[in-house]
DNA sequence: AGAATCATATATTGACTTGATATATATCAA
DNA sequence: TTGATATATATCAAGTCAATATATGATTCT
């Protein structure tokens, strides 16, 4: 699953640019993917010169132009081909994680400063998806809403376990 | 946070080859974080060449020799540096909740198997990691439990969510 | 009115990373 | 003896990100 596997899955529905790509990529999809324009560009060009998509511009008033991409019979075939293929596995990297992991080489004050944040991060983004749930969960086909339920408890459940360690940590309850 | 502040970490103690250093980045570090050769080895030919490393070659019998590498004054400070930087952002994705997402474009019976694979795979992630915490967690820092309790805690998160969204889509509750 | 900031829109670059592949040597099991 | 597994290092194509650049118009603040 790369760039190009999410864009065709976009695309299925409407016709969009490079911008409105990556607007598409915020919540809640960004909670599991995400591209940068570093990304989305080139990766428009190489499926256009693929056949997967064509491309028409479009002129507009009071913003600069426009390039909007739409999908063709082959890039219909190629997204089929992806979702036949395996599922692959999931990749997760934490910087927060790392450094509790290399705990020891650091301070007690400086550990529950990390994990009172990554508790607010946590947090906030609870309350994110959790808004995003009650405002389109009626207009969502199931598999959608299970992206929001995971992304809920992923994160509900993380907040949980860094309140418990922190309150080891510090001996109280404080935030 | 990259790979060369994580090599930096594992250094800290001990000096250490690259297949080494790749077995070191095993569970529970893989949980969040990893590597591969083709990073490991021009990351640690980097890191020597600014001195933040020192090579040994060490000859061996009955298998191919290798070199150790250690860490100097000047990796030391560079590991510090890392930990005075600000705590970079979870990155996480995943194939899976991809296809979720994209859900209405394939059928129930496909929802439902990549569900149950899913489950499948969170219940060993976490079973591995119950068994590395029961047998290690007396010699570990605080902080280092951290790490297992929230891989516990995130993987048995998910399988009941997932077990729950698997009960609504087939209205049964079987695996 | 002028300045700063934000939103729209596309594109490129350097650096990092992965997955596959290649090359050797040695052990162990079928 | 063939194949699989383990040790050990290395390279390459492809994918990706964060930062940066370039433009234009809209909005906001002073």
């Amino acid at each position: 699953m790369n760039s190009q596997d999410v864009i065709l899955g976009l695309l299925h529905r409407e016709s969009l640019s490079g911008y409105e790509i990556k607007q598409k990529l915020e919540m809640p999809l960004s909670f599991f993917f995400d591209a940068s324009f570093g990304t989305i560009y080139p990766t428009l060009s190489k499926m256009e010169a693929l056949g997967y998509i064509v491309r028409e511009s479009v002129m507009q008033e009071g913003r600069p132009n426009k390039n909007m991409y739409s999908l063709t019979a082959e890039g219909r075939a190629q997204f089929e081909r992806y979702l036949q293929s395996p599922v692959e596995k999931d990749s997760y990297r934490s910087d927060f994680l790392v450094r509790m992991f290399f705990g020891e080489y650091s301070d007690e004050d400086t550990l529950a400063d990390w994990i009172r944040d990554e508790v607010r991060k946590a947090e906030a983004a609870t309350t994110q998806l959790d808004r995003m749930k009650s405002e389109w969960a009626k207009d969502m086909p199931a598999s959608k809403t299970l992206c929001l339920d995971i992304g809920i408890e992923l994160n509900e459940s993380k907040a949980k376990t860094l309140r418990e360690a922190l309150k080891r940590l510090t001996g109280s309850a404080d935030m």
